[in-house]
DNA sequence: CGCAATGTTGATAACAATCAAGCTCGGTGG
DNA sequence: CCACCGAGCTTGATTGTTATCAACATTGCG
């Protein structure tokens, strides 16, 4: 095993799912993941999680570099990532790529087509993947049963408003430094609260895509890169990035 | 009735509520609103609105400059802009503000507060303006009752992302000059929603404001708007906006 | 092994920011 | 009623950050 892929692999968590599962005759798949507590269901109690986990019907294997959903699809699903990552992308009428987000296991996907009823972007894997499709329909007639699982909905919609328009605050008001400290920030902490090492992680995307997402060009993100370790902010060998100084990536964020 | 007046008051939409209300004995706010069709309970049917409109407790006024509501005020109601405008403004750690968006009548605000249970953002009346606030928690409730109310509010929580990844998208990858042409344009499609001119319109905002949302500085959005005017493309006089070319704004929006 | 994809670094250019000066308009007080 | 004041806006000169263009290095996949 190489030593990138020791930092990082879906070992830590997946081992919990190997657990003996409970002995019960109606187990769904949510009563066994080990994304419980991050997951969508994450407020919802026994019973109530078998009820939600008999929505997903079905979990999509997803390669790297393909489609879980596209432009243009019809809403029927929303997605949960279960393991790997995907970015979704908006793409102009020109026909350029906009990276709206990056997205880890336990994040939800497909929420802005709920409006339109189609897919207003597309999810694209970065690596091998999967993503749990829960049928949206489905979903919203038991939240109208489960209290619980309304305001998680509501919750899960509010929490990519706010990561938008954090997004927007970025964009709009801070220099490329500013920018990519506070990606990477919010990297760590995304990977900490999956049980990983926040201050050690392997980028799944690359820095084009980088770009993309904070509205720089891949040039200016690798520039910045090599800037940030000649500073001793961090070690970047290709996608594995140690922070050596998450107080100052702080600071420099803002 | 000065010139710009008569271009634009809610006098258009506002004479529809002093039809006679019908004689119900229970008749909420909402069901005599002249935002039927554009608010939230749009897709509500009679006795529904009622209920709904009973929610309504009270409608603010909000004297122009004044907050409606704080960052980090307690979420209690979100709120749904009845006349005159808002904008939402974001502070920053250092102090220094970004607009996220603005609001005309039939917006809904506060919903990016629904995740964490605080306001993320404030809202300041750009003019003497009027809204409805909306106890978050008793809509929940009746969300769980009326499966068209809480479709409603799916719909407006994806809407919102929707929105905010269409600023995303213009603030990470068009130049100035598409940011501008792309915001006249969704004023003018908003305005005419509401029942306005779409080709003629007043601005409600500053060009530092309109500059804080497109990610720009006054200059740049003073400069743009002469250029355009010298193109042909629209006449700016003060806030009051002609556009006299809105397929020539399309196709620089991209 | 070879090639395409990805990443680094340098030189130059462009777009928008910054700094600066003056204008317009509406409100206020003399 | 008029003059003054300040907020908001326009325009010009200059600077700076980041994009663009280009060359080359590295990597990993087929």
């Amino acid at each position: 095993m190489s030593a990138t892929a020791a930092i990082q692999s879906n070992t830590a968590l997946r081992s919990r799912s190997k657990l003996p599962a409970k002995p019960q005759r109606l187990a769904s798949p949510c009563s066994t993941c080990f994304l419980q507590g991050v997951c969508l269901p994450c407020t919802l109690e026994g019973n109530e999680i078998d009820r939600f986990g008999n929505l997903v019907t079905g979990k999509r294997r997803v390669a790297r570099g393909s489609a879980l959903f596209q432009v243009g699809d019809e809403l029927q699903y929303v997605y949960a990532v279960c393991s790997g990552a995907f970015k979704t992308v908006i793409v102009s009428s020109h026909g350029d790529e906009t990276i709206t987000g990056f997205h880890l296991a336990g994040d939800l996907m497909g929420l802005e087509a709920i409006s339109g009823g189609r897919h207003g972007c597309q999810a694209i894997a970065l690596e091998d993947s999967e993503a749990c499709a829960i049928p949206f329909a489905a979903l919203s007639s038991l939240a109208l049963a489960l209290p619980q699982l309304q305001q998680q909905m509501f919750r899960m919609l509010s929490s990519e408003i706010t990561r938008d328009q954090g997004l927007i605050v970025r964009l709009g008001s801070m220099t490329a430094e500013q920018r990519l400290a506070a990606f990477l920030l919010s990297l760590s902490s995304r990977y900490q609260r999956l049980g990983f090492a926040a201050d050690r992680f392997v980028l799944r995307m690359t820095r084009e895509e980088i770009g993309s997402y904070l509205g720089l060009t891949l040039e200016t993100v690798s520039r910045l890169f090599s800037r940030f370790q000649q500073e001793g902010l961090l070690v970047v060998r290709h996608r594995e990035v140690t922070l050596d100084d998450i107080e100052r990536l702080r600071r420099i964020a803002g």
